[in-house]
DNA sequence: GTTTTTCATAAGGACGACTTATCGTCACAA
DNA sequence: TTGTGACGATAAGTCGTCCTTATGAAAAAC
């Protein structure tokens, strides 16, 4: 009884539908004893005549239009199956699981967002909002599907794909607005206030300022978890901090600290897409990146506007 | 995309169950590149990738899952239709049209339809009760799977299957209670209530009597359309006439008539069910010819007993 | 009686699916 | 670093399945 095949289910409704074995050949563009043999095949399987054969003409039992109705079903929810494999052809389609790392989750996320459902209606999206590396070891156990992170990984079993590289900015008080900007070596000498250990910006920020970034950090009491409470932290004379560019126009809109941009060194960081190499997603990712840098580098215009 | 495959469905099925190939090609009883293969040549037909292949794990895609789902509902529905073939595997399921002349139906119907409804549980019995010809031409047509009609029919195309044989009793007034039974000669100079023409009885009753079957009948407008009739005529004094053993019971039981029995010759009728030779359903026919024989036997009987 | 229609059967050939054997790659361990 | 094992992909060959054309059988139509 293993032996059923689709093939059996067209060419019987075929021959229900045309009750007539020549025609139904004919529609199912087979000769007429390939036919002949599929249906009398099929009916030793099921154990029981599906057509009552005569010489005028060629009719359902009972139990064939039982079978008939559950024949079409199942060819039905393979049309259907068809079809939607047809239609998800190279797009992106179901649960896409999307990890960010927190320094960009806030700033890059709502045009992502939105740039995705717009590209991709009725998309699942999940996102996840985490440190490098709980993302890198949840991509590698397939929790996720991609993760925007800044580059380099360098994972053996990732691909990286840059989306843009944007610059540190330095947040100290509204007072010191106008004063010189300070240069790497007089940085190391401020009150650097940083995130949490574990950000990956933390330990970009402390490379920029050639201080040891696993050194224990004796006013480790002040560190932040967002770039948010950095800002609000600066704005309250902590002390100043570095933020990547992105974050300038929501940090900085309703705070009264001051901007300043460095010159020469100027830090930076590369935000890229990784996903496993092997994930069968690759093609859509590698556009999803497009798309990405094309509405980052607009953000990054707007933001340089802004300066 | 017209070569997918049920196989190709139980396959992935159960490689997306098990996550591994080895063991997936196990439990489907193949060898591993056989199911390899299989999976291969269903992911090139939908066009997308089912798994990702990983050294670690074998994955479902998200389109995988989504295929999955529907593989899983398109395997369900062929359990489903496998079972039902099972199921009625020689049984008797589903529509069972029957077609029954009018002289035996009324008698006959009761305890037939009990016997099939008991013993063949969901059937859908359809039943039609028309003369001979019509029944002939409606099985010949296949509008109805089976007639009960009076023997025989003589049909090429149809099977026959004597069920019982019953005598023809004589219904005349109840004051002729007791008058000595006339024979077929003396018959002939009585008024002889009929039915209309086209039941067979009519003709086997006028045969009985040596009367040309088809000369017109000066008192056509008498003909009754039902035995009742004939029998509540007989009350009211219009003649006599003949009815078969099987009614004799429902016939005369409130009706002021004597009932009287012939002797040499006797008439009588062969009652049978016919069917299409080429019909399949003809074991299961058999078969329930031999219940109705027994079940029609009981009731000749009990009618005996009671004459 | 002959022809036509229609489905079943027969014989042969092409394709597909399975088998075993082998490869390539990664992970893990010495 | 270098085996070694696990795992999936690939290769080659065999066998079975399904299709084709040709033919048969039986009834209907002419």
């Amino acid at each position: 009884m293993k032996n059923l095949t689709l093939k059996q289910f067209r060419y019987f409704e075929a021959l229900a539908r045309h009750g007539h074995f020549g025609r139904a050949a004919e529609a199912c563009a087979i000769s007429q004893p390939a036919l002949s043999m599929q249906i009398k095949a099929l009916e030793e399987e099921l154990g029981a005549p599906l057509f009552e054969r005569d010489r005028r003409q060629v009719r359902l039992t009972n139990f064939g239009e039982e079978i008939a109705l559950r024949a079409r079903d199942i060819l039905r929810a393979l049309d259907d199956l068809e079809g939607f494999a047809r239609a998800s052809r190279g797009r992106l389609v179901g649960r896409l699981r999307i990890g960010v790392i927190p320094t960009v989750a806030p700033y890059l996320l709502p045009s992502l967002i939105a740039d995705l459902i717009r590209l991709h209606g009725g998309l699942d999206l999940h996102v996840r909002e985490t440190l490098t590396p709980k993302l890198v070891q949840e991509l590698n156990d397939g929790r996720i599907d991609v993760a925007i992170v800044a580059l380099p990984v360098s994972e053996p079993s990732l691909t990286e794909a840059p989306l843009f590289t944007e610059e540190f900015v330095l947040v100290r008080p509204r007072a010191d607005e106008g004063q010189p900007v300070p240069n790497r070596e007089a940085l190391r000498e401020m009150r650097l206030l940083l995130l949490e250990e574990g950000h990956c910006f933390r330990e970009q920020a402390l490379t920029f300022c050639n201080r040891p970034t696993h050194a224990a950090q004796p006013r480790g009491l002040l560190d932040a978890s967002s770039l948010s409470t950095l800002v609000q932290m600066v704005e309250a004379g902590l002390g100043v901090t570095l933020i990547p560019e992105m974050a300038v126009g929501v940090e900085t809109r309703s705070a009264s600290v001051s901007i300043a941009r460095f010159t020469n060194p100027k830090p930076s960081r590369t935000i890229g897409m990784v996903w496993r190499t092997t994930s069968p997603l690759t093609a859509q990712l590698l556009q999803m990146s497009e798309t990405v840098r094309r509405s980052a580098g607009a953000l990054g215009q707007a933001a340089a506007a802004r300066a």
